[in-house]
DNA sequence: AGCTCATTGTTACCTATACTCACAATGAAC
DNA sequence: GTTCATTGTGAGTATAGGTAACAATGAGCT
């Protein structure tokens, strides 16, 4: 492979494993045909890791988007059944999203769906590389140094 | 951090990096105010690497996207004078793709802001761990098994 | 009380990327 | 020369995200 720019690399790579991780969990996901997107998937499983039903301000935080990017995620899910609009009685501004039972229920295969296409995309690290991919991608997600390994 | 999904974890990293990437280099790229997109900057990249202009087949494979995504990029270039479409005089159904001056100016510049990103982006890593990075993505993106380190 | 300002979600619109399908022009094979 | 494959593109769609303006609400100050 020619590398005459060694340093734009690391984004060039990132992109083309992000489109194979892409394609792959597509594919896992029809497979079990649930109506739900991608990014609406990110939001079930996001929403799952509050204890109590989160604002739709916590989610733009929590998922790195603008809010108005929530609002339509939460209207496809909501039109699937999969979420629910709650108001906040202590805030008539908020609203809460909730999982409903059907949503609920779709988080679990797409947590199957999910595990199976990352046993794929996977399958040619040992468990101690994988443990230092991770490592070195929470590094360079969150800027700071490295722990020292 | 709370896991408790950690086979899918790889999936949301790679998410999480990609965009901090993307934003990384979308300021680096504004502060030069090249009027090119982040896709049309990788084709013209792409392009750079050939010998000779190559046909829109052939960047399509190499980007590993669909032809038709080919020609919006092109048409975008091509309006900014980028690049140039060129007949291809032994096949008449081919037309190749060139840099114009203008392309080859903007690729110079272009180099220069993904060299100035990814140092920013990649700072927190000693020279060896960007090394193994490299290696462990390149290995997920063939999907073959890891040469052993 | 009332006035001002910040927060919260949303309406309306725009951009970027990439997809499918259909098709016209061309070349290749028999 | 008829048939079939290749090549690029028009038309339309989906997904993901962003900005700007705004209405409803709450909070703080006087």
């Amino acid at each position: 492979m020619t590398t005459p720019d060694p340093d734009g690399l690391l984004a060039e790579q990132l992109l083309r494993l992000t489109r194979r991780v892409h394609r792959i969990q597509k594919r896992h996901l029809e497979e079990r045909d649930l109506g739900v997107t991608p990014a609406q998937s990110r939001l079930l499983r996001t929403l799952a890791h509050y204890p109590s039903p989160p604002r739709m301000a916590d989610l733009a935080e929590r998922l790195e988007v603008v809010p108005r990017a929530v609002t339509t995620l939460v209207d496809g899910l909501e039109a699937n059944g999969k979420v629910r609009r709650a108001p906040d009685p202590a805030n008539r501004r908020v609203t809460r999203i909730e999982l409903t039972d059907d949503g609920r229920a779709t988080l679990l295969e797409l947590r199957g769906a999910r595990r199976s296409a990352a046993e794929e995309i996977l399958a040619p690290l040992t468990e101690k590389e994988r443990q230092v991919l991770g490592v070195l991608l929470d590094t360079l997600i969150d800027g700071d140094a490295a722990p020292r390994c």
